[in-house]
DNA sequence: CTAAAAACTTACTAAGTAGTAAGTTTTAGG
DNA sequence: CCTAAAACTTACTACTTAGTAAGTTTTTAG
């Protein structure tokens, strides 16, 4: 047989995180996966045993993307708006593809999901919310931000503007989607 | 047989509507509701021919239970801020049962359902936040508000942080949904 | 009381689901 | 070339899914 694939677990991980973000964790199968990768849904199970394994691995590849970016913008040099505008600029091409984010995806089946995956995404979002906060406080020590209400909640401000901005404008139109994106970064100015 | 019930069809969509808010649309099935009910599945398709049609059922009485709402709030005598809170309401009582919102978890879904539906979201979305629209323009006609967004801006922000506030807080804890929801009542007050 | 409509149950289908065991092919290392 | 591990396929299971057709019970209206 010729060779398939560079790397044919992490093919599966890509095509997963696009099944969810699209459609969500309930609504794709086994199946979905094995033919958009020519392949039989057994050879999925050989790299991936069980449904929770495969979003575990989904998790966990999109934390540590999130990880490296973090430390990528560490000593970056970069002003804290344009750290802003990095993570922002995340939610933003997902509306060019008809997708929500993965945190947004798993919140809504969050009941259906088995505990150990709980525990991971809690993990996820927390780590998001204190990236966000990070950059919001650095930004306001350095007089680029002037937002009045505490780092924490303005986070979790911007964070669901974004993650129901995304879903919404699906419906809606991308239009509504600019309108919170840039009324958020307005807000943050001060 | 002993009458079962007043209106099955009614406790139908009242069980339907709890498995969307609680699990979303993919991950409930008919025997679930047949099962609440204690029916056979067949049951419930008598009353909705199908899945679709069911989704229909109680997007329509969502609808009209918002339909309603407006009037009543109408022409009540309540300020614009208790309009503002009777809305916000609505939200703070899905966290106390592990539930996300409607428009919410259908969000999530929307690539996954039929045209029908999808357009009967649009018209639920665009009612919803007209009418979150119309009271904060009203509340700063009354001085009440001060935003400085626009009133359609300011609606889409605080639905995105309702919609989401709700998704977050049930993975992260009640207390952030709190944070979220004092803090966009500080802000359109001004 | 009776007929007919409404509200079911019984019993089934066809398709899709996650998952598995056993066997085959491919790849990599010595 | 040879061997062993890795990466599959084949072929299946047990279960769940939405949905249906036909028959039964219950309710309602005359």
């Amino acid at each position: 047989m010729a060779p398939r694939n560079i790397d044919t677990k992490q093919e599966i991980l890509r095509i997963g995180m696009d099944l969810i973000k699209r459609y969500g964790y309930n609504a794709f199968s086994y199946a979905d996966i094995s033919k958009a990768l020519d392949m039989k849904n057994a050879a999925v199970h050989y790299h991936f045993r069980g449904k929770e394994d495969l979003l575990t691995g989904i998790l966990d590849q999109y934390l540590n993307d999130y990880v490296l970016m973090g430390k990528q913008l560490q000593g970056s040099g970069f002003t804290a708006l344009q750290k802003l505008e990095k993570f922002i600029e995340r939610y933003s091409v997902l509306t060019e593809m008809e997708c929500i984010c993965i945190i947004g995806s798993v919140a809504s089946d969050f009941n259906t999901l088995p505990e150990s995956v709980k525990v991971k995404i809690k993990e996820l979002v927390s780590l998001v919310l204190q990236m966000v906060e990070k950059t919001l406080q650095e930004g306001k020590k350095r007089g680029e931000f002037h937002f009045t209400e505490s780092a924490k909640t303005q986070a979790l401000l911007i964070m669901t503007n974004l993650a129901a901005g995304v879903q919404l404008s699906r419906i809606t139109g991308k239009s509504d989607y600019e309108l919170i994106r840039k009324a958020l970064v307005r807000q943050v100015k001060g």
